[in-house]
DNA sequence: CCGTTAAACTGAGGGTGGCTCGAGTACTTA
DNA sequence: TAAGTACTCGAGCCACCCTCAGTTTAACGG
């Protein structure tokens, strides 16, 4: 039979991953992970028994948090095409952006099979991809736009915030989703 | 009076400027300096007496190629003002895109006076600036875009070049491109 | 309550890299 | 050719990543 978990590693397990969450938002994605150790009042190698490497760190900080990025994310199915894809590409951006650093990580684990982010790129490249299929039905958006159009979008958005202000990067973003959209001066899409 | 500079010294800094930008090349912008000096067969604190640190090091390998970008930023102002956009922002994306890493460098060069990189990055700004002034003049971009905009858009090309194929940041910019002229969808330009 | 057992914890240690600074070297100049 | 100094060297300190052999400790069965 297998035995109950022990008590001990579930709490440092939970404490680890609240500090890492207070140190990504602080430092971003980059911080010491000897530093969130000595945070946790843990050794290093009690991290690393957890968490094998910095990426399942971040992951695991951000299952939750995901959970309900996506939750939100097919809430929007009912609202108008444009709408749900300007609000879509908001809400990554933004979630993105709690920890600097995240975007990078998520532009290279939609690629990379055995990154611990990759099962969070691939859903959020999906609802994007749901989002803009619907809206190139309508006649909303250009025909010819892809799912990893948006990906890509949302992950410079992301950056972009980063290192820039975040009204510049939503500019910026505003003005990419304008040139996503059907106009005078695009192929129409088929009504 | 000042001295002729010593022999070595020069030798030194030409060949440490020459690994630089190979090894830049090849492995980003973050490479160790270490290795760089190792490469260039010489001691780490030689690097440092030339380049203080690795933006001066990184300025200092870009200063020739920025010349050349810049004179071919500066011929643009004869295109048409479209095309001029273009072929400017691409050229820029292109440019960062040869170092990884470039990208981040170039944005938060632009707002740190002490960068070594800051005079880059206000002489690509004001080309830039040229370029859109002369477009919304000609009522073929959106009066409200600005200088920043678009240096802000190069940058995010590049680092999505880094993290995606070239293909796909082509196309982002373009559809942003597209997004910051005058359509039918945005406000209408003077003229 | 107390062994037994295995899971979990610890932290020294080996590797890499950034950067500094005092001692030594070698180039220029007169 | 000697003086003077610009330049070079590299050991050394710090921070970080990650591993693993030895130790602790929680869970379980009697």
């Amino acid at each position: 039979m297998s035995r109950r978990p022990r008590a001990d590693a579930r709490r440092n397990h939970d404490r680890l991953l609240a500090e890492a969450d207070a140190v990504f938002r602080e430092q971003g994605t980059g911080a010491s992970l000897e530093g969130i150790a000595r945070r946790a009042d843990v050794a290093v190698g009690t991290l690393y028994g957890h968490f094998p490497n910095r990426r399942a760190l971040v992951g695991a900080v951000l299952r939750e948090r995901n959970e309900a990025l996506f939750d939100a994310g097919e809430a929007l199915a009912g609202k108008a095409p444009e709408e749900a894809l300007r609000q879509w590409v908001d809400l990554v951006v933004s979630h993105a952006a709690t920890y600097r650093g995240l975007a990078e990580l998520l532009a290279d684990g939609i690629d990379d099979e055995a990154s611990e982010l990759h099962a969070s790129c691939t859903r959020m490249a999906d609802i994007g991809e749901q989002i803009v299929s619907r809206a190139i039905e309508a006649g909303t958006v250009r025909p010819d736009v892809t799912a990893a159009d948006v990906f890509t979008l949302m992950n410079a958005g992301a950056w972009t915030r980063e290192h820039a202000s975040a009204e510049q990067a939503a500019r910026l973003v505003s003005y990419t989703i304008d040139g996503l959209l059907v106009s005078d001066r695009s192929p129409q899409g088929a009504v």
